[in-house]
DNA sequence: AAACCAAGCAACCGCGCGCAG
DNA sequence: TCTGCGCGCGGTTGCTTGGTT
């Protein structure tokens, strides 16, 4: 598309592949001196040879300041399970909530561990088995967490609202302890989420129906209504 | 020790949206 | 209103690494 042509005019003069530690210090640079965004004119100022695209991408998912490395928590993975049974493939939103990761970190792990292989029903089985599995196994992670919460939970608490800003916020500006704090705060309310969700055992019905766009998004809304 | 295989992950690609002119 | 541009998103690819034979 004609969109395209700021990213990719000079397609035949981009570098690919695997970034350098000097690449990666050029992009640094780059973001320290002129902030986020303006990706098509890194090329220019900074003197990679990388698309604009490509320099937003490295910096996203590698580079930021306040990324997590490393495997996902159990709490962490069923926040992921939990919200893809609501909204999908929408990994970059799925990512709001879980300050650190990346919407491709996430996207890489369901595809490891949740990719459907194969349409048998045998492993659609195995699958809700893995699911179920790693949902008890949260739940017991998740009341372990608020056990041992020190912190008093409070209503008019802003640094817990949980949109986009905010967790970006809480990566880079917040202690340790808060952090902690807000997402036992968010997993508590997962929990409840979960509970009313599974009650009835509609949750397996939920999980496996992902092909509506947002169909959940107010049930999700209500639960999380304290961050959103 | 070598070959093969599968899993994990970084990076690329195409599409579509929002905004400014 | 239309068009071009910048950017973000989701899907896909291919390389690397660790395990198995």
């Amino acid at each position: 598309m004609a969109g395209n042509m700021g990213w990719r005019m000079q397609d035949q003069e981009w570098r690919k592949g695997p970034w350098t530690p000097a690449e990666d210090d050029l992009l640094i640079e780059y973001v320290r001196m002129h902030g986020e965004g303006r990706w098509s004119s890194v090329a220019g100022c900074s003197g990679l040879k990388r698309s604009g695209k490509s320099c937003r991408l490295r910096w996203v998912n590698y580079l930021r300041p306040g990324l997590k490395k490393g495997q996902l928590t159990p709490q962490e993975e069923g926040i992921i399970i939990e919200l893809h049974a609501l909204w999908g493939n929408k990994w970059s939103t799925i990512a709001r909530y879980l300050p650190g990761r990346t919407d491709n970190e996430i996207k890489n792990y369901w595809r490891t561990n949740f990719k459907e292989k194969t349409t048998s029903s045998q492993n659609q089985e195995k699958k809700k088995l893995k699911v179920a599995f790693r949902r008890d196994q949260y739940q017991q992670e998740v009341k372990e967490t608020i056990n041992s919460c020190a912190l008093p939970y409070k209503e008019d608490n802003i640094g817990c609202k949980m949109d986009g800003e905010t967790i970006a916020a809480s990566s880079s500006g917040t202690t340790n302890e808060q952090q902690q704090h807000n997402q036992s705060l968010m997993a508590r309310d997962v929990a409840s989420w979960w509970d009313i969700v599974s009650e009835d055992g509609s949750w397996s019905e939920f999980l496996w129906n992902l092909d509506d766009d947002n169909p959940n998004q107010p049930v999700i809304e209500q639960s999380f209504s304290s961050y959103f």
